[in-house]
DNA sequence: ATACCTATTGAACGACCGTTAGGCTACCGG
DNA sequence: CCGGTAGCCTAACGGTCGTTCAATAGGTAT
């Protein structure tokens, strides 16, 4: 059914990724299934019908969105860990780059986990497949910083969560015209997640009687 | 209008709290615009016209939800500061609380962040100006124990979003039957956080050459 | 028995949903 | 000048949406 059908071209990508920002931007502000294929046609002066041209379903395009998002995701954070040298600079690359990625393209980011949900089962399970691989960079990081000694993680998995829900949140809140640049925000989680890993660090802690 | 209404009644807070409760688990799951009346009346083998004599409108039904939750998330918080000593201390329980909240109350918490974009604008208005209050819990007792030397924190209101994401995250990715029960996640992350504001510790860091 | 109240029901309302079929234009290679 | 096709259109399909309304059954107090 693929042959006959002109959907998703190879030279033509200028009015899908037309269609692919405008549905981006609609599905973060009101989610898939808060935004009608009217709604998002409406959004690009083009009539209903015509997105079918481009894409089969509604569904495919939230797919084209999350699956290129981790692509670039996974793509990004492999170039930023390469750049680096030794467990505690690539974990602070990574860090860095998964948090400017998070501000910079903040509703890329946003639907990529807020509309997993929203997915078929199929789709769900390609889309899983890609977002374990990228954590499994970052829980890699953590374990040969362990094994290097300039760590000091007691849960390779729940640090691993609690760096990422950190990070992801940037794409909650972030605002493109606010007090702080992706860069300046990147550059203080990565000194508080440096800090709260170090392994050169008193961790019994000989202070607060409680708690 | 609601002195005629049997609606949301006082006695009975039963049959209302079953409502909510059904609701809950399938906003989590799926999404307020993706679940239907009559999909949540029949998980609660109801007619779909039964639920118009509990609630008004499904949006009563979300507002009713995050409203709950936000008091009991502010009045929690509240007993939790209350009960400790010390901008330290009292950062710790208010993190403790927290998490624990996240993962035992799981879906009423993950609902109460998720769908925030399908209240109306009143509603939303109302439940933003408690998570306002909630947040500024945080944020005062940062900026408490920065005046008081056990904190060292370059942006307060940047370190509580930081904060706050990586605790409302346990509400993401908890699982009940896990490997770690709410108090031990709370334990590590209270660790964590506390390491990463800690005053006494180099911040300029000695050791890697790149950032 | 009567009157009232709580809780639920079946049936229907108009609006909107995702999707499709088929036709119209404009361009492009021959 | 002509066939093909890329891109968009109008119109409509069956289905589901949130919501309403009149009717009904059971309970309790008078």
């Amino acid at each position: 059914m693929a042959t006959l059908a002109p959907v998703t071209p190879k030279g033509d990508a200028v009015a899908s990724d037309r269609i692919l920002r405008a549905a981006t931007a609609l599905f973060c502000e009101r989610g898939y299934h808060g935004t009608s294929v009217r709604t998002l046609a409406r959004e690009l002066r083009l009539e209903t019908a015509s997105l079918y041209y481009h894409f089969h379903s509604k569904q495919e395009i939230l797919f084209a969105i999350l699956d290129r998002t981790l692509d670039d995701l996974l793509d990004g954070l492999r170039r930023a860990v390469a750049a680096a040298d030794g467990a505690e600079s690539q974990l602070r690359a990574a860090v860095r780059f998964h948090v400017v990625f998070h501000a910079r393209r903040r509703q890329e980011a946003f639907v990529s986990h807020s509309e997993l949900r929203s997915l078929t089962p199929a789709n769900l399970r390609r889309v899983i497949a890609k977002r374990d691989q990228y954590e499994d960079v970052f829980r890699g990081l953590l374990t040969a910083g362990i094994r290097g000694g300039v760590f000091q993680v007691p849960d390779v998995k729940l640090t691993a969560a609690a760096i990422l829900s950190m990070c992801t949140g940037v794409a909650t809140w972030f605002s493109e015209g606010g007090r702080l640049a992706p860069e300046a925000i990147a550059g203080r989680y990565v000194e508080v997640i440096s800090k709260s890993l170090d392994a050169r660090s008193v961790d019994r802690r000989g202070k607060g009687p409680r708690s």
